[in-house]
DNA sequence: GCGACAG
DNA sequence: ATCTTGTCGC
């Protein structure tokens, strides 16, 4: 795995620089297509795993749709964890797919592929990237904090929206009534993952929201995460600022009287079906609630919903440029 | 067979 | 997240 950082230093030094932490998953992923031998398949389930994580399978799947080299990177070869061939972007659609593996010698019986468990490829070369990835959150998890210590008087909200190449962030900040909006608009290279979504956004994060000093709202959670470092709580700790996180639909966890808890620990608190509201850092979890139920009058809050437009008007503006 | 697993 | 090639467990 390339894990490269902005700066030369030590990854115990990037809460003073705000290096980051950029894999280019796509790129990684495709390598390991590429090792399927020709008459050999593999799943999308156990290319996730060569990745680090069954979770990313799905993920598998969306990196394939935008495969940018069908002809190098042989998306054919993937099928489904039963066996069944399962889709291909193509005019032919599964038909071109069959048709490329039976030119490899795969036979294909109805929608299966025959002998499925004697051609399925094991043996990827990998140093599953994405196990690192959960090294990394783990360390940065031990500096999260969440003793209040935030100044409310000024709020802000960050968010991103995607086409298949690029990354379109918004923040949106409220200076007592009057609100700038700043922009980032980059290319991304890692696909939303669950559990994961700081290596896709975090990036957009830090480029918008590098020197405030105010209140975060990012689009996601913060302690309400499996290994408790949502994207809220992971940008908090890198740019030392106070973080919330608003998640739009619950990760995990179990719901009593609008409590969310992960095992016996309440994590995160539910506003309504659209407004999950969980420490990020530098914010304790009554204080998260409490400031958002101010801002969101039991709605989804306003400056994220300002924040999310900007994101879908500058999308829309990028597209209609390269029309 | 249906729902889940932020975005 | 967008017009979206999954997989597992209940
Ligand atoms: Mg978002």
């Amino acid at each position: 795995m390339k894990i490269t950082y902005n700066d030369e230093s030590h990854a115990t030094d990037m809460i003073e620089t705000g290096g980051t932490l950029d894999v280019d998953l796509y790129s990684y992923f495709y390598g390991l297509v590429r090792q399927i031998p020709r008459g050999m398949v593999s799943t999308y389930g156990d290319l996730a795993r060569a990745l680090g994580d069954i979770a990313a399978s799905r993920a598998c799947g969306y990196m394939l749709s935008i495969n940018p080299d069908p002809e190098g990177t042989p998306c054919y070869k993937v099928v489904r964890s039963d066996g069944t061939v399962g889709k291909y972007t193509h005019i032919l659609g599964e038909i071109e797919k069959i048709r490329r593996l039976e030119r490899d010698g795969v036979t294909v019986e109805g929608d299966s592929v025959n002998n499925f468990e004697q051609i399925r490829f094991k043996d990827f070369e990998t140093d599953f990237p994405l196990n690192a990835l959960r090294n990394e959150q783990e360390r940065v998890r031990s500096m999260v904090d969440l003793t209040d210590d935030f100044d409310a008087s000024r709020v802000a909200a960050v968010d991103v929206s995607y086409d298949d190449e690029y990354g379109y962030g918004a923040m949106a900040i409220d200076d007592g009534g009057n609100i700038e909006i700043r922009e980032s608009v980059q290319e991304v290279r890692f696909p939303y993952i669950p559990g994961y979504l700081a290596f896709r956004e975090f990036k957009f994060i830090k480029d918008l929201a590098g020197n405030f000093d105010g209140v975060l709202l990012i689009d996601g959670n913060g302690l309400l995460h499996p290994r408790k470092i949502g994207l809220a709580s992971y940008a908090g700790v890198m740019l030392n600022i106070p973080t919330i996180g608003v998640a739009k639909s619950l990760l995990l966890g179990t719901v009593s009287d609008n409590w969310v808890h992960m095992g016996e620990e309440k994590v995160a608190y539910v506003i309504n079906k659209n407004t999950i509201v969980s420490p990020g850092h530098k914010v304790s979890l009554g204080s998260s609630v409490d400031l958002v139920k101010k801002l969101s009058h039991g709605k989804y809050p306003d400056i994220l919903k300002v924040a999310h437009n900007n994101t879908v008007r500058l999308r829309h503006e990028k597209q209609k440029l390269m029309s």
